[in-house]
DNA sequence: GTTAGCACTTATGGATAATGAGTGCTAAAA
DNA sequence: TTTTAGCACTCATTATCCATAAGTGCTAAC
């Protein structure tokens, strides 16, 4: 069990160590720690924190840095989250404007960029979870030519179009009985249900009721996919260069790699659903690449319209306090214009 | 004037610099020069050159790099493109394979990709020039709720589209009206015209036709100014973080900036229109942080439909003949494909 | 015009030493 | 039992010196 004394100086070697990057000795934490003891003293308490796992030393006559361990222990025990300075909540507000936003995306798209920009990381974000999305109406336009757009309208408003050329011979009515079949067989069925039908019962229904069924269920099915692809937004990617030096460029390519990359951006992101606010330090991860980052990922709730994500990925030496008091506070607000977007739009 | 071995000279010094990174000694010229000269003689035409400011030093007892003034000469007077190997026009069309492309900037958009790959350099491309095009069809598109999708198909198949919230209490005779005044006023003109007229006759046309004008305007115009937005596809990026090492991290933010932003990647490409082909060394630019690298411009005609650009940006220390020869096939082959893909279309 | 020879310059890399921040440990003080 | 002063020890960092190697310019001979 640690003294209280020994948590201060755990604390202390944290805050001291995110703001200057510098390993803490005993001298310096002497004059910063809030009672006086000598520094021999501290050096004891140091050792049974190092005993303990929680701190480390870079070689053996050095100053301590917190491990893994010592920054998990932080997180889990002593963490409070941080009052948002007045002037960063203004911030927020202004930067999201009174813009009319054309797509929820939009919003989404402008929260990564705002939070990138307020914490001088990388953040990403994420819209409501697509799952929970039924399928609201389907429509194909003619666009002059063999050209026609394919358009699937989700139960959030969220639309998804694609342009194809019809195969030759393709009769209008087929198009009729196409939209009609699917407004009128899936419509009101989540996306996911959808996607499922679409492998069983549809096919035949294409078959029965059209005289050239060819490409219909390739020109549903690709637009219904991208209506259920989860849409990452990142802003601030250059930051990251910030926490890389000559000799791990190649770390560095690859931590872009996995930013640019949706499917690895998910497993990245894939926190506990239990907390609203996680944070997962990059050494507790698989890659090799993120070993000195760290991730906060915060969940929002935009009413029955499900839940999204939005995440910082920074060094590990982040002040956590800070950044975690602002992702509380950014979550509410977009939560908040979210709502304002669905119900303006209905 | 150069003699005949000075230009020797200066070319494998080109050559060798941009092999090895290394400035080029006289003794180590003296093996790879085709004829047998002593190091002395050498030294002495490397004099020469350097007096015409086509070499320099990087010390005052090292050997010879090119300069900027060396390498647009060997640019403009002693370069000759490569052929191809046969290997990399297999890889590209490979890599275009026989996709059915949605969409003119799916096949604009790979071939950045494949130019990126192929040269380990940042490819950047660009689709044939909006302002050749016209207006060729306007839809609205009701999605439900107040919901509305407007689209324009441009002369070339290519098409905008943007969703928009009515205001309360637009009528849907209003709707209709809107797509007949501009399908009827304004379908065959040029979309610059279009935007012309936007600005003069059309408000005053709604005002009369219309019961509730507003936000039509707006509507039409947002998706137009899209459609005339040049749209800039980057393959490769993370290439460009071979050239920086670690003191020049800010120089590579830079470049990373301007490879994301449309309106200075213009700026970067707008070459001279003269050559199909052309190259401009960093030094020759404005920015600083460009001076190490050098952009590689080539344009490609597709019959009527006017012309594209493509562009590799590496280090001025390129091996140029090479690229050239490759983006002259690369061009070749593009201009192909998207010829085959307007066929297709209609 | 070309070449051999030579003095000179500079980057690079290793060895050595001084400096300084920090540690662990011991024994005395509280 | 906890805290502290004192001290020997460790290691990264930095500067200095030195040898080496690659390269140059220049001069005089070919």
């Amino acid at each position: 069990m640690l003294t209280k004394r020994e948590l201060m100086v755990l604390n202390e070697i944290i805050r001291s160590y995110t703001e200057t990057g510098q390993p803490v000795g005993s001298k310096s934490l002497q004059t910063t720690l809030p009672m006086h003891v000598s520094s021999a003293t501290i050096r004891n308490d140091m050792a049974a924190l190092e005993n303990a796992g929680l701190i480390m030393k870079t070689h053996s006559s050095s100053g301590r840095v917190p491990s893994a361990a010592g920054y998990r222990y932080y997180l889990d025990h002593m963490l409070t989250p941080a009052r948002v300075p007045e002037a960063d909540l203004q911030t927020i507000q202004k930067s999201f404007g009174d813009d009319n936003y054309h797509r929820i995306d939009d919003i989404v798209e402008q929260s990564a960029r705002i939070l990138s920009n307020l914490t001088s990381y990388t953040a990403i974000t994420l819209g409501p979870e697509v799952s929970a999305l039924t399928l609201e109406g389907f429509r194909i336009v003619p666009l002059g030519g063999r050209q026609v757009m394919a358009i699937i309208v989700s139960s959030d408003g969220s639309v998804q179009n694609q342009v194809f050329t019809l195969p030759d011979g393709v009769k209008g009515e087929d198009v009729e009985s196409a939209i009609r079949i699917v407004n009128d067989q899936l419509v009101g069925m989540s996306l996911p249900e959808v996607a499922q039908h679409l492998q069983t019962d549809v096919p035949a229904m294409l078959m029965r009721h059209l005289t050239t069924p060819d490409g219909f269920l390739n020109m549903f099915g690709d637009v219904l996919k991208q209506a259920v692809t989860e849409r990452f937004y990142v802003g601030g990617r250059l930051n990251l260069m910030d926490y890389f030096d000559a000799d791990n460029i190649g770390e560095l390519k690859d931590v872009m790699r996995i930013i640019d990359h949706s499917d690895e951006l998910n497993r990245l992101l894939s926190a506990d659903e239990q907390n609203p606010i996680s944070v997962r330090l990059g050494s507790e991860l698989s890659d090799e690449s993120l070993k000195n980052l760290s991730v906060i990922t915060a969940r929002y709730a935009v009413g029955e319209h499900g839940q999204g994500t939005i995440a910082l990925i920074g060094p590990t030496s982040m002040p956590y306090s800070k950044m975690i008091g602002l992702l509380d506070a950014f979550r509410g607000e977009l939560a908040k214009r979210l709502m304002d977007y669905y119900n303006h739009m209905q």
